[in-house]
RNA sequence: GCGCCUGUAGCUCAGCUGGAUAGAGCGGCAGCCUUCGAAGCUGCGGGUCGGGGGUUCGAAUCCCUCCGGGCGCGCCA
């Protein structure tokens, strides 16, 4: 439990206390109230607003009842002092034992420090990326994969069994049309009317024409299809430009539990059978020969054609099927990552799911908005494999080569897609997230984590040092303002991913993440100025008789302590799904020409 | 025209779901540091929170309205 929930938690017994003695009227005990961290340190460790917060149930004038609060509040354990300011805030100074504890908590979870019970809070599913699988996978669908991914992680770790989910739109026109634009790469031919065009066609043309000729000229759009989009989705082997969506994925981290297939909703009948559901139930009208779904009558604007007057179904009656199957597998919630320009959807796929009687509040959609590519601030241009379309591997095979890192790419995308709450607009400058320099907050963020890694690394190889077992004694050296302000900080991590959770804002991880970086960078230069140290300096071991000068009583306290930040750190770049890298590449191999391959960094075995 | 998103420092964006004198990064200026790992640190300057009204002890945050930007409004997927 974090500095505010402990506070809290006191302030509501008291409030109790009061009420229960007849000093208080009883409406106060459900109140809510705030208890933060203030930004200014002479408003103390934290500050509440109990107080105002309750005064109109009370009855009674604020700054009456914060006088009645603080008086009791400064009896407590761990509060050293209570002051009453303006209005009626309350500022409480804690004693250094209710940050020290902290430090317990997070070396008794390890690893789970921030994670709820795993899936106490239901069973949710949140479907991302879904793109159709008729080209390779681009710049704006991979936020979509990361926020989505992030999203999913972010609710396991608040207690949801989460099942990540990918719908394979291969039925329909549109997967007809990139047969038929295939079959005429093949033959050198012109696309069709509203084919596809772009050099990955060309290339999927030319392995079909070696390895599966007959198909090529049968002339069976059904089957062609199938087998274009399984090349799609599962690469052409040998060809990078065609490496498949999945592995595209799989390379930015990105992991299904499950792919479902538009065609096989259709095969299996469920589309049919969820249109005769809804015809029973008196939800259709035919009109100029199509089945409308009266959606009107559940909120949208106007209703929507499910069968055409060719008899076809809509790409709309499939996706009702889909989201009422998703609840009829089981799930509490649904969740759905969309691009912003999918959002005229919202509306009708509510409508649809209320016409079942299923509840729309357990269906959740969120639309990211879109993402511009940059290279030194002016807009991006590279191959005309597709035009002016960016695929994701070219980015990230860039990124890589960059950072001679396999990864270096993927986390420079999380970084920046997760730097921003999803529905605003981004750019990304990939010159910026090529450089290994402080301008780049990606590096600055790893070499953060690798700084902490470093000194439990100095530690272990020069002193023999392993960081302790929490102990109060231990603990009680930990007495730095600034060691402590560190604790309180990573005291609100668990609750700050349920806060993320619950809003759907990684972006929050991050930020928290970014801060616990610069607060101990600006601690380790503090306790450089103040001729401090977490371990003895080789200057200072350089002395006769350095060993009998050394505090290793306080040595060990700092590295129990650095071994809390390692620990939050690394959980919070888990959820981002970043790497945490043990140890950057030492710029001397970065610039020797010598060490031209790729390879991935080896990092130590998770000992959280 | 209607719907969704959005407008906060020169630029890019946070702002803990209504709290105190609105923050960070980059950029600018002035000092300091030359390393337990190389991202340095500290301070300064920078704001009608798009405009106007309302709600209340209190508004960047909630409501109304106007203005600007992005996206969407197919018997396409």
């Amino acid at each position: 439990m974090g500095i505010e929930d402990h506070v809290r938690e006191s302030i509501a017994e008291t409030l109790a206390e009061l009420v229960s003695r007849g000093e208080l009227r009883a409406a106060v005990t459900g109140a809510k109230f705030s208890v933060e961290r203030p930004k200014r340190p002479e408003h103390g460790d934290v500050a509440t607003n109990a107080a105002l917060a309750v005064q109109k149930l009370a009855g009674r004038p604020p700054r009456d009842i914060a006088a009645l609060l603080a008086e009791r509040l400064e009896r407590r354990e761990d509060v050293a002092s209570v002051e009453i300011a303006g209005p009626g805030f309350l500022n409480l100074r804690l004693k250094a034992a209710a940050f020290q504890r902290i430090a317990g908590e997070i070396l008794r979870a390890g690893s789970g420090y921030g994670r709820a019970p795993a899936a106490v809070r239901g069973r949710a599913m949140v479907e991302f990326v879904s793109a159709n699988p008729t080209g390779p996978l681009l710049i704006s669908h991979g936020r979509g994969a990361m926020v989505g991914d992030a999203i999913a992680a972010l609710m396991e770790a608040s207690g949801y069994h989460v099942n990540r989910e990918y719908y394979i739109n291969d039925y329909g026109n549109q997967v007809r049309l990139f047969a038929q634009s295939v079959r005429a790469a093949a033959k050198k031919e012109e696309a069709p009317e509203g084919g596809y065009g772009g050099g990955y066609v060309h290339e999927l043309a030319s392995y079909l024409a070696l390895n599966h000729a007959a198909l090529l000229a049968s002339g069976d759009d059904a089957a062609l299809s199938r087998l274009a989009v399984t090349r799609m989705l599962d690469g052409v082997p040998g060809s990078r430009e065609l490496g498949g969506i999945k592995n595209t994925l799989a390379g930015l981290g990105v992991r299904f539990d499950t792919f479902t297939s538009e065609d096989s909703l259709h095969r299996w009948g469920k589309v049919d059978a969820c249109l005769d559901e809804l015809e029973r139930a008196g939800r259709l009208e035919t009109r100029e020969g199509a089945a409308f779904m009266k959606t009107v009558e559940y909120g949208d604007d106007k209703d929507r054609v499910v069968r055409k007057a060719d008899g076809n179904t809509t790409y709309f009656a499939a996706d009702i099927a889909y989201q009422v199957d998703k609840f009829r597998r089981g799930y509490d919630h649904l969740v759905l990552v969309l691009g912003a320009d999918h959002h005229g959807y919202e509306a009708r796929l509510r409508a649809g799911i209320r016409a079942f009687g299923l509840d729309d509040r357990r269906f959740e959609v969120m639309f990211f908005q879109l993402v511009s590519l940059l290279r030194d601030g002016k807009p991006y241009k590279m191959g005309k494999r597709l035009g002016n379309l960016i695929t994701i591997d070219e980015v990230v095979d860039e990124i890589d080569e960059a950072a001679r890192r396999v990864g270096a790419g993927a986390d420079a995308l999380r970084y920046f897609y997760l730097s921003r709450h999803w529905n605003v607009s981004i750019d990304i400058d990939i010159e910026l997230a090529k450089k290994a320099t402080l301008e780049n907050p990606v590096f600055y963020l790893q070499m953060g984590f690798a700084r902490l890694c470093s000194i439990l690394r100095r530690a272990q190889e020069v002193f023999g040092l392993e960081p302790p077992p929490f102990s109060e004694a231990l603990a009680e050296r930990i007495a730095h303002p600034d060691e402590l302000a560190m604790l309180a900080h990573l005291g609100r991590f668990p609750a700050l991913v349920l806060e993320a959770a619950d809003a759907r804002e990684p972006h929050r991880i991050l930020f928290f993440l970014d801060e616990l970086s610069k607060q101990f960078q600006s601690y380790f230069t503090r306790l450089k100025s103040e001729g401090d140290a977490i371990l003895p300096l080789a200057s200072q071991m350089a002395e006769p008789h350095w060993k009998d000068r050394w505090d290793q009583e306080k040595s060990l306290a700092r590295l129990l302590w650095v071994r809390c930040i390692h620990t939050v750190y690394r959980a919070g770049l888990r959820l981002l799904g970043i790497t945490a890298v043990e140890r950057m590449v030492p710029l001397a191999a970065r610039d020797a020409e010598a060490t031209p391959e790729l390879s991935p960094h080896p990092t130590e075995p998770d000992s959280d």
